[in-house]
DNA sequence: TTTAATATATTAACATCGTTTATTTTTTGA
DNA sequence: TCAAAAAATAAACGATGTTAATATATTAAA
């Protein structure tokens, strides 16, 4: 039965072309650049066959959007080995704002779009998966930290929400706003990160 | 000369009206509802019309974020008449977060939204003028909190763009996945940011 | 008041888009 | 080899932003 499985891996390869096609115009493009029309033409097909492997454009960008959780997953995985919570919960901090500006297209996708994200609203039955694995090795830091004695009297949802937002604040500020921020004196956005993560450090205790 | 002072008024208030259909549709249907042919027909004008007092779709919602900031600014000097420069600080923090929460999609144009803010930096000269005004006011505070003993060794730079990423963080993580929220244990929006300011309250010292 | 100039409004067209349907081509399994 | 299934296509639909040619008001000067 080895056709089927031969198929069954074309298909999947077909597919990635698209996401590719897809990934690449929007890098190069931005949205606007991504049409069904220009991927099809890119991968040289038509535009119908499009739609033999994804229902509609927005979920191709919901496919996009598990692609880059997949990425980010691992980063926070491998930055999991440090003892220290403290260090671990500030490392993880710094893959997560890593892996956001060298992915600025994915954390686009994953996070501030819109239209990827209402359609996750609506294909995971208003449930989060993808997200949901990386929240909860953040709540885990987050309650070890606890236990070693950080952030006393609190909660740690209150925490983990308010940690998290924070590093999607620095992320997605760069992302969308990094030509504004040089007429606000910030020029360096390696150096505003490192120093804001460092204030941060100073400031959890 | 009343009469060009007539003409101009005229004009303006077709441009408002312009504007308030957008916004209504912005609100109504999201961004996708917003078209030039649906607004015209809002105003009862020609599609065509709208480019008399628009050069393009981009330029519209520009407009809308200049209404915006204007808004914003207005509602952060009024919690600048409170003394201690600390309790200032927050107060400025949850009168964004409020402003972002009440005003969801004016805060979506302003800050998240791809289109608005990629004509502000041909609009502006990549300058960012209405922002700035905004952004002033919060060193300012920052600034006259280390005055007063906070944020001993750290730059002020640092310290208000760490700031704002916290405040954005927050508001646009809620205006972008507050269903998916619901996923993550987070159910109450409202508590949720009081506890995490709350940290922010017992973290800043 | 009439007329020329100007500002504004409209219509119709263009290219593009996402998506669907009917049709054709290719591939598969017996 | 051939019928059935799958995949790919072309053509069409309605909708989009935008523009150019045209028509209609409105204004300032004669």
């Amino acid at each position: 039965m080895g056709i089927k499985e031969r198929k069954d891996r074309e298909k999947a390869e077909i597919r990635k072309s698209i996401l590719e096609a897809a990934m690449e115009l929007f890098i190069e493009e931005g949205y606007n650049g991504v049409s069904i029309r220009k991927i099809a033409k890119k991968i040289e097909y038509s535009p119908g066959s499009i739609y033999t492997y994804f229902t509609d454009k927005d979920s191709i960008f919901y496919a996009l959007h598990v692609e880059g959780f997949e990425i980010l997953y691992k980063k926070q995985v491998s930055s999991q080995s440090i003892n220290d919570p403290r260090e671990r919960l500030l490392a993880q901090g710094k893959a997560y704002i890593e892996f956001a500006l060298e992915n600025q297209e994915y954390y686009d996708i994953m996070f501030i779009m819109r239209e990827s994200i209402e359609l996750i609203c609506r294909q995971e039955d208003k449930d989060w998966t993808h997200g949901q694995r990386s929240y909860d090795l953040l709540r885990r830091n987050v309650s070890e930290c606890q236990s070693a004695g950080m952030f006393k009297n609190q909660n740690v949802e209150s925490v983990a929400f308010l940690l998290w937002s924070i590093v999607h604040g620095i992320a997605s500020i760069i992302i969308r706003r990094g030509s504004a921020m040089k007429k606000l004196d910030i020029h360096d956005n390696q150096k505003t990160i490192e120093s804001a993560l460092n204030v941060l450090g100073e400031i959890i205790k």
